[in-house]
Parts: structure tokens; sequence; C-alpha cells
DNA sequence: GCGGATCAC
DNA sequence: TATGGTGATCCGC
């Protein structure tokens, strides 16, 4: 019954080396798969090997915030439960578990699929001689390790000098981004075969929702995992991994169960869901970072189930965790919504580089004008043009800072002014040594959208022949279902999670003053909301729980749980599947430009070259040329700038 | 709107 | 000797 659990209370001393510490080195990574031998010595000996370091120290200092966090938590729960019947906290509790259940979807038959090893598995197809044996891939840091270094514990972001003292004859390769693009285009369109709707996750992962797949060939969901499974190790090489659920977060979770080349179904019964969730570490829920997991520790829970037995702490600190969410992943209640990403759901487009720490600041300028040179060919190459630049800065000692400033207008995407509007913001915090620079634009305005509305009165399709709902409804998405919130409206609007929830926020924000543009912004697509509802799609990258797990010192107020999610792609870098990134659909064998008319017998990857052909430079420039005939390239620029109000005259670079 | 934090891949 | 890059979300101001 309502019981407190006290005995993690006391925050670990953070003498030399918490556990908690060494758990914090050993990295985010550190629990994945790929069974190490002992994680006690491996973490040791990364301890010893980072010791001392700048970056050592640093992941020292937020160890002891956290310690200072997880103290006030504590300190509020034991007000919290001053004079209240807690047995009463949990009946109310109850009823929220009810209603969630209530909800409960077990119709649909997600499937999340996720490749093996993924830049490690592409580097053996070009070099079979790699195939077991322990290598990583990744200069400075380890972008992904061979299942045989993982033996060594050998992690994602871990430094390769500390996975050479874990595994001597560790293999280092460098990156090969076009190669991961490439073979991820391959594969995703593998699985579009079974659900042409699937919601791509990243680069190497992507959720299926094959009910219909199954239906139409009389095949069981396991089988149609295997022969898909089947069939992407025959044209490629490459070996996936797949969970099989009745929704998003519980599939993911399966996909992991038996990571190498396997596949995992869960039962479609609410009991052997239940038990399935009990013994789960919370650490495995998607949004449950390591922050998050030390700090729910500190409150006695490490299980799914133990949030039941928590449930009344939960309630009272609902602020800092995020009891909805939690309820939900203690039930393995989410959404089982499964929907292509959209180009215009990007929301920033960026550029960042680490260097050795420097302090002129000639020289550091001259890192700025780098990324700033590397952002515009960004911005131009993909049509995006916003209104708020933000620089961000690392110090040598690691610490991470941003300054932001935002324009009435869409700002200019020459280098010249992007460098300039850097150089602005970094200035006055100058004297510093810094490590890395960075430049990011949000509040992003989709060029190509609009030289494609221009070309043509477009609509957004992409569809699949039968798709569900037309986007036509004012909200709600009606997948099969849940995502949003249906009745009981209010609730708080938070919960999202990482796309996992079943509820969430309702903005949608759509600003668009319209200074500068006036013409497309967006009058041809209602629907764009709807589409971009934060709901459904997990994808690569996602936001954090924050409130929903985190909490800060004193007040606190809204919702929680992780985030939704957010477009797939991947980064620039890393490869990315401009597939669901671009507006026009789906991809399969013939496919229609949406420009043109004409038929194509290509992949994605022809049709995204043919679109981006039809849409010519021309047409984005035409429509850059628009914005930026009233953007405003910031008075820095203009100083540090050449001749004339620079107006036109982006293009430039090839 | 800004800055810091957290998370994922 | 040495610890990445891209993108998203959320909270408190
Ligand atoms: N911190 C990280 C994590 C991942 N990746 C890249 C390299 C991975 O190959 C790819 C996919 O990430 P996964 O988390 O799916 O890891 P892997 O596919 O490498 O291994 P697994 O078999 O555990 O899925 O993303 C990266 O660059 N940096
Ligand atoms: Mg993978």
């Amino acid at each position: 019954m309502a019981e407190l659990d006290r005995s993690g209370s006391k925050p670990p001393s953070s003498t030399p080396d918490s556990d908690s510490l060494l758990r914090r080195l050993a990295g985010p990574s550190v629990n994945k798969a790929g069974l190490a031998k002992d994680q006690t010595e491996i973490n040791r000996i990364i301890a010893e090997v980072s010791k001392g370091s700048k970056f050592y120290e640093n992941e020292k200092r937020k160890d002891r915030e956290l310690t200072l966090r997880i103290e006030r938590i504590l300190r509020l729960r034991d007000e919290a439960v001053q004079g209240v019947d807690l047995n009463k906290v949990e009946q109310g509790v109850d009823k929220l578990i009810a209603q969630l259940e209530a909800k409960r979807d077990l119709s649909q038959a997600i499937v999340h699929v996720d490749m093996d090893a993924f830049f490690a598995s592409v580097e053996v197809l070009d070099n079979p001689e790699l195939a077991s044996k322990p290598f990583a891939v990744g200069q400075g840091v380890v972008s992904t390790a061979s299942y045989e270094a993982r033996k060594f514990g050998v992690r994602s972001g871990m430094a390769t000098f500390v996975a050479k003292r874990l595994c001597p004859e560790l293999i280092v390769l460098p990156s090969h981004f076009d190669r991961y693009s490439e073979m991820s285009s391959r594969v995703m369109s593998i699985f579009r075969r079974y659900d042409p709707t699937m919601c791509v996750a990243g680069c190497d992962e992507g959720y299926l929702n094959i009910t219909r797949y199954c239906d139409e060939h009389s095949i069981s969901p396991e089988d149609c995992v295997t022969q898909m499974r089947r069939i992407v190790q025959e044209e490629t090489s490459l070996t996936v991994s797949a969970g099989i659920a009745p929704n998003k977060m519980l599939a993911k979770i399966c996909s992991d169960k038996n990571k190498p080349n396997g596949q995992f179904k869960l039962e479609f019964e609410p009991e052997a869901i239940k038990a399935f969730m009990h013994d789960l570490s919370i650490r495995k829920v998607p949004g449950v970072g390591r922050v998050n997991e030390r700090l729910l520790e500190s409150i006695g829970i490490k299980t799914c189930g133990d949030i039941f037995r928590q449930r009344a702490v939960l309630s009272l600190l609902d602020k800092q965790f995020g009891l909805e969410f939690l309820l939900q992943a203690y039930l393995g209640i989410a959404s089982n919504v499964v929907q292509p990403g959209q180009r215009e759901e990007r929301k920033s487009i960026g550029a960042e580089r680490t260097f050795n720490a420097l302090s002129d600041p000639a020289k550091i300028y001259a890192k700025l004008e780098e990324v700033a040179t590397e952002l515009e060919h960004d911005m131009v190459e993909e049509g995006w043009t916003g209104k708020t630049v933000t620089l961000k800065y690392k110090l040598n000692t690691f610490e991470v800072h941003t300054r932001a400033k935002s324009f009435d207008r869409w700002i200019s995407t020459r280098k010249e002014d992007l460098f300039a509007i850097g150089q602005e913001l970094l200035k006055p915090e100058l004297p510093l040594t810094l490590r890395l620079i960075g430049l990011r634009v949000t509040k992003l305005k989709d060029l190509k959208a609009e030289a494609e509305s221009k070309a043509r009165g477009i609509k957004r399709f992409f569809g699949s022949a039968s798709s569900t709902g037309s986007p036509q409804k004012k909200r709600r998405i009606e997948g099969p279902q849940a995502d949003q919130d249906d009745e009981d409206h209010d609730h708080s609007p938070r919960l999202s999670q990482d796309g996992f929830a079943i509820s969430m926020p309702g903005y949608d924000e759509d600003i668009e003053t319209d200074l500068a543009d006036a013409s497309a912004s967006h009058g041809a697509e209602p629907e764009t909301s709807l589409y971009r509802h934060p709901t459904a799609k997990p994808k690569s990258s996602s936001g954090t729980p924050s409130h929903s797990l985190l909490s800060t010192p004193s007040s606190s107020k809204g919702p929680s749980l992780p985030p939704s999610t957010s477009p797939p792609r991947m980064g620039k870098h890393s490869p990315l599947v401009l597939n669901d990134s671009n507006p026009f659909g789906t991809s399969s064998s013939a496919l229609e430009c949406p420009i043109c008319s004409r038929m194509l017998e290509t992949d994605n990857d022809g049709l995204n070259a043919h679109i981006d052909f039809c849409l010519s430079k021309q047409a984005i420039k035409e429509a850059q040329a628009a914005s930026l005939q009233t953007a405003v390239p910031s008075k820095a620029a203009a100083n540090a700038e050449e001749r004339g109000a620079g107006l036109l005259k982006y293009k430039k670079k090839g």
C-alpha cells in the first residue's frame, strides 16, 4: 500500500567517483545491447582514463548538480507527504489508471525496425574482412561499434581513445555518410512495401503498421516481419531487428529484445503487456535518459512496476515527473499512429564544429565563418530561411552556452550575413576560450514548398491509397486510435512523450506573421497543422521529457512528459533519408512527380533528385529572392558587409 | 523570445 | 594528447 521508499533517499555522497559518476562517464549508451563482460570493471577503466581531463571535471560538475537536484526533490516529497492520506491519493491515481486503461487499443500491429550496428554493418559491406573483428566508426568519438567491439564495452558516444583503452585491438574507421545514407534509403524502401505510410524515425529505424498488409496477405505479423527481415538481408546484406507490439513505445522496446538480427513479438493481451513492463528498467522507456533514471531511482523507482508502487508519491510530485506519462509506461499504453514525417515539420537547421581550444578572437571568428559558410550551403541547398539565429559555443571547460536573436523578417542566408549575426552575438561574450562554435536557424520558412506552390497549386498528397482520416478534419488525427486525447480534454495537455503518448498539447504555431512573405505563407495548406500534430511520430530526434521527468528547483508548472517527436531525418551528415522529409509522397516503383506530373520509374532517391531538378534552383532562387527583398541582412551585416544594402545576390555558391 | 537541460540517434 | 554533429522539446524566466 501507500508506502514510501526512503531507502534510496540518501543521495549518494558524491565522493571521488561515486557510482553515479562512474555510470555517467560510461556514457548514455551503456545499457544498450552488446553485453559486456563486467560493466563495473569497464566503468573503472573509463574513469581511470578520463580522470583529470576537462571533460571529466565537467561531468563531475554536472553530477554534483544532479545530486543537489535530487536533494531538493526528496525534500519536496517529504513536505508534500506531510498530513496527507496516501491511501486516498492512491485511490485518485487508480481512477486515472482506469481511464488510461480504457483507452488501450490492441487492434493494430505496430512494428519497430532497427538496423543492427548500422554504420558498422555498412562498413562491413565495403570491407568483408571487418566481419567478426572489433571495430568502431567515428574518429574522435565512436558513432557505433561492431558487436565484437561491444563485448569490450565500446559504445556509441565514447571517446575513441577511451575505447582503445578498453579494447587495444580496436580498429577505428572514418565515417562514410554517403554510404549510410544510400543504404538507409534502400532499406527504407523495402520497409515501405509493407506499409507505404511508415514513419522513418532516424537513419536506421522506423515504425510500420502492418495490420493492413497482414490482412490482405493472410499472413501473421510474425511471419510478415520474418519475411521482411529476410528480404532486407537478401537485398542489402544488412541485418535488422524488429519488435512487434500494439503501439510504438512497446514495439521500440521489443526491437531491442533479440537485438542482433532478431525479432520479438509481445502478446497482444493487457495482462501480458503489464507483466512485460513490470520488471522492465525505467531506462528502457523512450524519453527516460540517464538523468531521469537517476532522479526516479532516488524515489525508489527503477522498474516500470515501481511506478505503480510509488504512484502516491508520483502523484504528489506530478510536476516533477509527469504522473500520466509514467503511468502509461507502467501500463504499456502509447500511441499506435504511424504516419510519415513531413518536410515542413523541420524546425531548425544548423551547423557546428569542434576544434582545438582557441582564445584569439580572430581565430574564433574564422571558425564562425566556416560554420556560417556550411550553414549557408545547407540552407540554400535545402531551401530554407528563418527568423531566429542561435549562436552556440562550448568553453574549453565543456560548458555550453547559447545566444539568440530574432528578426521581424526572414533572414538572408548569405554566409556573410549569417556570420555577421553570429559575430554580433558572440562579440559581447568574448574574451573566451572555446572548443566549439555553431549556428542554428529556427522559425523556418520552407522555400521549396513555396516554390512548389508557386509552380502550381499543388496540394499535399502523400497518402497511401486508402489512408484513413482525410486531412481535412480540423484537428484530431484519427488514426487507428489514440494519439490525440479524445474526449476528456482537460487534463493537462501535457503528455506527449516521444510521440508515444496519447495526449498532446494542442499548440500549433503557425504564427507566420508574414512580414516578408505574404504570398504563399500557407494559404494552401489548411491541413498543415494537422499533419504536424506533435503527436505521432517518433523520430530520430526527439525531445526530452523535460518537465516530465525533470524538474527544476522550486516552482514548476507544466506538464510533464517527454516531448513529442519530430520528423525523421538524419543529420546532415548522417545519412538521411530525405524520404519522409520531403513533402512529396512516398516512394515505390512508379512515382509521379508532383511538379511535372511525369511518371518516373525510380526509387526515392531518384524521385527526390528529379523533384529537386524540377523545382530547380531557379524556382528556389525566385522564392528566396522574393523573401530577401524584405529580408534584413542585419545591421552588423551591413557594416561588415560590402556594398549595397545587401539585397539579393544570394546565389553564389555553386 | 531566451537560455539551459535533457534526450535520441 | 585526446570526448562529435543534428535536431527536438520543455521549463522558468
Ligand atoms: N550517439 C550516437 C548514436 C548513434 N549514432 C549513429 C550510428 C549508429 O550506427 C546509428 C544508429 O543508432 P542505433 O542507436 O540504432 O545503434 P546501432 O544501429 O549502431 O546499433 P544497434 O544494433 O544497437 O541498433 O546512428 C551516432 O552517430 N551517434
Ligand atoms: Mg540500430
